[in-house]
DNA sequence: TATTGTTATACTCTATAACTATA
DNA sequence: TATAGTTATAGAGTATAACAATA
């Protein structure tokens, strides 16, 4: 059974890149949460409140101080939805748009641990990955 | 160039896994960076309050709080250094080293993404990693 | 009655700056 | 002068509980 060894090597490349998502939000001057919501939010659809916290796996009540700073800065906005006049949507805005796609682009750039692989280590490595992750997944 | 989506797909995985750390250590009523800590300290194995630090990647200030709220209930102790009086250790207690025992369990079951591979899969998945990681590490 | 979003509250982590005691 | 640890401070994330508006 190597799903333990295999299992702590990963803990091991997460520990190594554990800095890599604060350190990519401090430069864009946002938190880890903030960037979790903006790469949440494609651009041109409404995400209702409740789904940014399920996002977030965290209470609903904290997702209320998150939206607000990003709204403060004018990269997203809140709407009423127009089925259910409980819920209230968020928008991602052009501006917090231009943002995201840095961000985005930022997370994306492979860290040294991978780059160092060979051409046919990263394939075999991206075919075992994609048997290991569920089907039903989202950015 | 299959760097990115390798990469992609593990930040795939650390997302799908975000949790777990903070599950498990709310179980044992720990935040993260206590956990952290924990794991850190080998028994009979002291540590500088700087290295302590370094292992959390944070400023040398939060320690101070952390670690005094693991003092608290009694899972390390704080000693003097022999060789430098300025320099404080931290040593886990026999409490704290059964606690530690019971995270490092927890943290050490693989998670299903990894346990629904092939054997083959995993020792091939094991085999990429150990050449991606540096040769360095400490747990 | 149940759900959505908010507010109030309390705790922890985080960084920066200033302080002390050593070196 | 420089370093190790602490304290003070401010800001952000987190959970729980209570609340108003709506379903």
């Amino acid at each position: 059974m190597r799903a333990r060894e295999a299992w702590s090597l990963v803990l091991e490349l997460l520990l190594a890149e554990r800095r890599r998502v604060p350190a990519i939000a401090g430069a864009l001057r946002l938190s880890a949460a903030q960037c979790h919501v903006l790469r949440h939010l494609e651009p041109g659809k409404p995400v209702p409140m409740r789904r940014v916290a399920e996002a977030l796996a965290c209470d609903a009540s904290n997702v209320t101080g998150i939206v607000d700073r990003l709204e403060a800065r004018g990269l997203l906005e809140r709407r009423a939805a127009a089925h259910d006049r409980r819920v209230r949507v968020v928008v991602i805005t052009r501006r917090g748009a231009a943002v995201r796609a840095r961000l985005v682009a930022r997370l994306a750039a492979p860290p040294p641990a991978i780059a160092r692989l060979s051409p046919a280590e990263q394939r075999t490595l991206c075919a075992i990955l994609r048997r290991a992750l569920p089907p039903s997944r989202s950015g």
